[in-house]
DNA sequence: ACTAACTCATACATTCCTGTTCGAGTAAAG
DNA sequence: CTTTACTCGAACAGGAATGTATGAGTTAGT
């Protein structure tokens, strides 16, 4: 209910639904604290609640964050419109967490550091990914992540021209195989064959194997 | 008369299509021709139409088999019943294929072949898993994948038993990898980002690189 | 050719979710 | 303490999907 959160959360995303009559469309009045709690709050009940199920219906998030139903239409007016600003909100706070990390040095090192501390919250990104790939329109996914991609993939890069990582397979796919073995992780964690504290260090040392050129150590 | 015997439900485990079995629990009447052919194209259909969209309807599924919706309850008179009769016979069809590939011998070249053999079916079956996780009880899945993974699961320990597969890290976690992989190339194929030809060769490389002991080629 | 097995379109009852409207109540800002 | 911003439950219209029923037509076995 009160899981205020400090979060910003640029609030009225006026992407392709349209503008929609929430609660206080473009007017930029005086906005009143209860409103701002609230809509943290059903930020942080839609990504809990989609991880656990990405059907979830309008009403069980609402529920799950302690607001009436037609108050969560109050802030966002589309399913769609919920979802792509949980999902920005989420990418967003990623995008907090590689910026404060160094990924500079060794590119090994570098991996070892990104990955730890930060395949947690793809695994709360993926379900909420998974209900975005079907709510939300072609490139808006692609768009709101390419932020936080295009850091990770500077770094495979030098890792390859440094010599360190394979360059026998294309960045691309070494992006794609981060992503599935996190989500991977994810999974192990949800049918409770994993621990979540080993994850960490298993994703790092698998892709570090991945990732190493072929014969060599 | 119709379909509709009433004995009709409980009956649908037939393996891959074109095998007879048995229609009614008790007394097995005649089968027609054009019903055997009809399951056959529906179990098809399924497996093709939740590929593209695990939400498909029943609907969309009884007209990609070029079938009435009717006829699609005729014979599964359920959606579970459906969805578990599709899975299991892309399961059962997968374990045909590993039941005829040599595991023997090396085991980096062993895994290289399932690799390059199997994964297309890991590619098709992934949404119907999907789908078949929110749909099916509890452990019916994994009963149902229980075969096919402990063939592959045997190979992984031989190879860790021999050295040539890394021991740092549990069988299971291995195992999930390589699901986590294969999934993750069949998502790269359906964005247009990955030739379909060339999934299997990375996958190879890319679960050799992973699976190799830790420091050494 | 005869008959049982099967198919199909239409139509209906049910259930569930979405998005909107209403009016009355409550919390906050000045 | 007054105004304004927000919240709430209840209730409604709409759409969509599931599963059932009916009856007339078609196909295939013998």
């Amino acid at each position: 209910m009160r899981v205020t959160n400090g979060a910003v959360s640029a609030s009225r995303r006026a992407g392709s639904p349209g503008e929609g009559g929430a609660v206080t469309a473009g007017q930029t009045g005086r906005r009143r604290a209860d409103a701002v709690r609230n809509q943290a709050a059903i930020l942080t009940a839609t990504r809990g609640t989609l991880s656990a199920n990405p059907d979830a219906t309008m009403a069980q998030i609402a529920h799950a964050a302690g607001v009436g139903r037609v108050t969560l239409y109050g802030h966002f007016s589309n399913r769609a419109e919920l979802i792509d600003a949980a999902l920005a909100d989420v990418l967003h706070r990623g995008n907090g967490v590689l910026e404060q990390l160094d990924l500079d040095g060794d590119p090994r090192e570098a991996l070892g550091r990104l990955v730890v501390s930060s395949w947690k919250l793809v695994d709360e990104s993926r379900s909420l990914l998974a209900a975005a790939q079907r709510e939300l329109p072609e490139g808006r996914i692609r768009d709101l992540h390419g932020d936080l991609e295009g850091r990770v993939r500077r770094l495979l890069e030098r890792g390859q021209q440094e010599g360190l990582f394979r360059a026998d397979l294309p960045v691309d796919w070494l992006l794609a195989t981060m992503h599935a073995l996190m989500h991977g992780a994810a999974n192990e964690i949800a049918a409770g064959r994993l621990e979540p504290d080993d994850a960490g260090p298993m994703l790092r040392a698998t892709l570090l194997g991945a990732y190493a050129p072929p014969g060599d150590a």
